[in-house]
DNA sequence: AATTTATATGAGCATATGCTCATATAGTAC
DNA sequence: GTACTATATGAGCATATGCTCATATAAATT
């Protein structure tokens, strides 16, 4: 284990910010969707079921903070995960919302 | 590496609401101040800055999350933090955030 | 019971966020 | 150039979130 951090108010900040884009369903179920490698607009707006402009927006949002490459070739636009930590960021929150909820499912089971 | 997971629509909405408790600075700047322990209600208060209506309702609010355990005694309120996983989930995130802000600081640094 | 102390909460305001529609931009094909 | 396609964005609305002030609740003290 190491020490932990001193955090200014400055990193709470930006920490703060990191899983505000974090906390929309849509926006993860675009980083789900590019779990599996880069994909086009068009085809994470089929994927998501969502409308274009707002998975646009969306994709700007992961982007802007540095979670998403964007690549564009043509006409078409490829965003891809940028940033690694996201799945283990992403593996940390289910594990302990599993365990969270057996435990409550747990109150019932008996 | 384990297989990526499959996570369906009230799941994703269960991590966004996750990172959502996680996505304001005062909530940080609370669970920072409980790293060491248990902590009550006015000693945050006085560690944070905040007014005591407001780190209250904080407080709840990652309560209600299960972030926080919530221990009564006599006039005081303690609270703790209930999931341990945190630790980890700061860590990622701020060594995400630095790597990010030294790539970019590295663009001027030649 | 009345007073004091610690914490919680209702109400209201200000700001932020997300969504949609329509339109703009940029690249391709003719 | 014109027409077409893929993506981005401005505007406006609706909802959510955070903050503060005042007040409520609950426990301890006298």
């Amino acid at each position: 284990m190491k020490s932990p951090r001193v955090l200014n108010a400055d990193a709470l900040v930006l920490i703060a910010r990191r899983f505000g884009v974090l906390a929309e369903p849509m926006r993860l179920r675009l980083l789900h969707a590019l779990f599996g490698g880069e994909q086009s607009v068009g085809e994470l707006v089929r994927r998501t079921g969502g409308t274009q402009a707002n998975v646009s927006r969306h994709l700007q949002t992961l982007a802007h903070a540095h979670l998403l490459t964007r690549r564009k070739d043509g006409l078409q636009v490829f965003y891809a995960i940028a940033d690694p930590s996201i799945f283990q960021l992403c593996e940390l929150v289910c594990g302990s919302l599993e365990k969270q909820l057996a435990k409550q499912a747990g109150v019932f089971a008996r």
